[in-house]
DNA sequence: TTGTACGCGTTATCAT
DNA sequence: ATGATAACGCGTACAA
């Protein structure tokens, strides 16, 4: 490995004067510059970032905690966070957690020790001690999408509540009077948004919202398709279903056609977050859109301004909140 | 920041010994051992890997590079690839090169100065120079699905020719006789595998494809839409598609209904990589399976292998080639 | 404008 | 079993 060292022995300079011309120094004579920055590209010279971030105090690494790139909302989070990132020179370090908490502190540890000079998190909003210990320590963090509960953070989002209120609004403004909201797990924060702006919407058209048909679930097809089945089976009154996210509501699609609906027909089913697969032929899903990759370079931007901000910018916490959308295809329909 | 010589100092004991105690070396009094890994834990000490990584010349991360997480391919990949990294206590930096050669040469060269312990490439098969002196240096490299042409490098894939057959097999097994190849870019290797083994299994059948029939075009949704709209407008005899991959069979099922095919009654459409979404209500997409997550996992054990191995396994290239298996859904079905 | 010398936090090689 | 010290490669305060 050639080091600024072996460019300074062959050159007869020290080393001070290599390192300050490849850092571009401003006191360092153009000329010996220019011979100095040949040299080391013939050399084939690499700083060693190792060596820099232990003088400086940092990576040029960014990490990111996701649960699961595997989960197709991740992905354009990720590319988003990662396009950032690169165009500010960071590498972005990208960990699942797998909703599980332990493994969410593991990959924490593991990545603080790396030195990243902040921290991005897609993860959790289960109480996570560690984690707290890390925010106390003042540790440049920035939460996506979901928001850690309780405490002064930095945050990138979507407006849940004006989401689910589009929802609503959809399917009421359609005629639906007998509507059912199948979630992911009523405890998450974006969840608990989209539900009530949901109820309040058809509040605004004089629908009383059954609370008995409030599914709590989980975030996948499977947890939309058992739970769906079970309750079109009870409840032949349905028209209109509000589901979770997209995945849930592909399960609730797969349900339905099995039950022999039709779709919009006989039920109409609208989903949230609109991912890759939402607008694929055969699916059509009609949707609640955000901006996943958008919300990852925000949140990039946010933890740069954080970390390489003046002093006084550093304790200020930003939140930014972005609107939804909605998207109409082919899944709802005018009620019956 | 606590280092080891706070914990040192705070126990009167040299830091030689406290280093040694923290990577529990045998040479350490049992008693002082655990005294000193208590007071770390109390004091909340956390390891430098930059000032470890320096020493030891190795950074505990491994580089992927993959053209975009975005595409449903490479998200099951990746997470093998960072499962079996954890594992052996590695993290795993992923970049996106976009299918462009530049920014694949940026995102190595940027890897490589972080130290990365070694590189899982599985991005693009077109010439590289710079890749190429990294291949010459010796720096420890696993290609996985797409294979560098003309150098010895380990590698994981798959039979991509046994797929192509399997796929021929299928459709000729139907009775299909009028089939169409549609692919991305025929200078692909994988994709010349799957066209040869295609073509093997017809002629098996009795059958000479005909070439006019084999279209090449981009990997995408977009590609295999427009290229099949086209397609069978000019030529109604066809009955059945091999796709070079399930997005391109997606668009390829949009163009079919669109023109007011039935699938599989008037037109049998087979893909290739098994992606997320090929098994939804909606799409049931017929296609040849791939282990992504294995490869992921594979790639990242052999890499391992190579940099912690012995010396004399460390020049020594393995090739791994995985069997794909053929699914079968709801896009295919008998000739008429 | 250039050179000298020190420190970043850790591990490894000598001693003791 | 423990300690002193040198190295890893780089940036920078200070001196010249």
């Amino acid at each position: 490995m050639v080091t600024i060292k072996d460019i300074a022995r062959k050159l007869n300079l020290s080393y001070s004067t290599v390192s300050r011309a490849l850092n571009s120094s401003s006191l360092v004579n153009d000329k010996t510059m220019r011979v100095i920055k040949e040299e080391a590209e013939r050399m084939g010279y690499m700083p060693n970032a190792l060596a820099r971030g232990l003088v400086l105090q940092k990576s040029g690494i960014i990490g990111m905690i996701i649960p699961d790139i595997t989960n197709p909302f991740f992905p354009a989070l990720a590319r988003g966070a990662e396009d950032a990132a690169l165009a500010r020179g960071y590498n972005l370090l990208v960990c699942n957690s797998d909703w599980n908490i332990a493994l969410e502190t593991r990959h924490v540890k593991l990545i603080e020790e790396k030195k990243v000079d902040g921290l991005i998190l897609a993860s959790i909003n289960l109480q996570n001690e560690y984690l707290e210990k890390v925010i106390e320590r003042e540790y440049p963090l920035v939460f996506v999408s979901r928001l850690y509960p309780g405490v002064n953070v930095s945050f990138v989002g979507v407006d849940t509540e004006y989401g689910g209120y589009l929802a609503g609004r959809h399917l009421a403004g359609l005629g639906h009077r007998k509507v059912a909201f199948v979630g992911g797990s009523f405890n998450v924060r974006s969840v608990q948004g989209r539900y009530k702006g949901f109820i309040k919407a058809l509040a605004e058209y004089g629908i009383e919202f059954d609370k008995s048909l409030a599914i709590e679930g989980e975030f996948n097809i499977e947890s939309g398709y058992q739970k769906v089945l079970t309750l079109l089976k009870e409840r032949t009154d349905i028209t209109g279903i509000f589901a979770a996210n997209d995945l849930v509501a592909v399960g609730i699609i797969r349900a339905a056609r099995e039950l022999g609906y039709s779709i919009p027909g006989d039920l109409s089913i609208i989903g949230y977050d609109d991912i890759f697969l939402s607008s694929l032929p055969g699916i059509e899903l009609t949707t609640i859109f955000q901006e996943k990759r958008r919300m990852g370079e925000l949140a990039v931007k946010l933890l740069l301004d954080e970390i390489n901000g003046k002093k006084h910018l550093k304790k200020k916490k930003k939140r930014i909140i972005l609107t939804p959308r909605l998207i109409v295809r082919k899944t709802t329909g005018p009620s019956k």
